[in-house]
DNA sequence: GACCAGGCACATC
DNA sequence: GATGTGCATGGT
């Protein structure tokens, strides 16, 4: 058993240990989660909250109406997420995608290939690779690792990556060290989010952190 | 008033 | 290929 997979075990009991299970992704439906992956982008969740409140208020939280919006409309109702003139570009190329491809069914995104699906998904313009892997995994439930800036903060502090590590290799450290679970993916990587926000943000305040006892590679973290 | 937030595409060198 | 920049609201 590489030592890795012992590292990044311990890791994960003790951040269940302090926080608990997340119940992520918060939101009722996966076609809700889509949205909110999207709309997320570089912005804190309670901004998030607001926007998807509109459009929830509007009846709007379904694919073929959203799509049906005026733009500006679109735009005007998610305004609290910030960037609301990009994403609204973005959550349309996605409808767009989702309903040509998928009839706006997540079950058909379920049916294809991992690999191909997630190829789909990145060849929308506004949906890299964490949004892609967040839909992927909190949406249709898939095994895939979502890495994020929080993933990086805490994996370069503790030594695991270099600072020039790239998202496909952190990713590959959780999924080539850990068993392909679903259910072990979404609960790590929101513990890793709750972990983050508490402790590892960009001027870290590592003490009282689950993981201080670890060794601390890296002193002054910066993204 | 700074700093920060579940990023991403695009321009430029 | 690496590095820089625009996008924007709202909480601490």
């Amino acid at each position: 058993m590489p030592r890795q997979t012992d590292l990044l075990m311990s890791f994960y009991k003790k951040l269940l240990a302090r926080f608990g299970p997340q119940h992520w992704w918060p939101g009722e439906t996966p076609f809700e989660v889509m949205v909110g992956a999207i709309l997320t982008q570089n912005t804190a969740w309670g901004n998030v909250e607001k926007a998807i409140a509109a459009l929830k208020l509007a009846d709007l939280l379904e694919p073929r109406r959203l799509l049906a919006v005026e733009p500006s409309l679109l735009a005007r109702l998610i305004r609290p997420a910030g960037y609301y003139n990009v994403k609204a570009r973005r959550l349309r190329a996605f409808l767009t995608w989702f309903l040509d491809a998928h009839g706006g069914s997540v079950e058909s995104m379920r049916r294809r290939p991992l690999d191909a699906l997630r190829e789909e998904l990145l060849a929308v313009k506004g949906i890299g690779r964490e949004t892609a892997d967040s839909i992927l995994l909190y949406a249709v439930g898939l095994p895939v690792f979502v890495v994020d800036a929080y993933t990086y903060r805490i994996l370069l502090r503790h030594g695991l990556i270099l600072p020039e590590a790239d998202y496909d290799e952190i990713q590959a450290l959780f999924t080539e060290n850990l068993e392909r679970d679903a259910a072990l993916f979404n609960e790590y990587h929101a513990l890793i989010v709750a972990c983050g926000k508490a402790y590892c943000r960009p001027r870290p305040r590592c003490a009282g952190c689950p993981l201080e006892d670890h060794p601390h590679a890296v002193d002054d973290v910066r993204d």
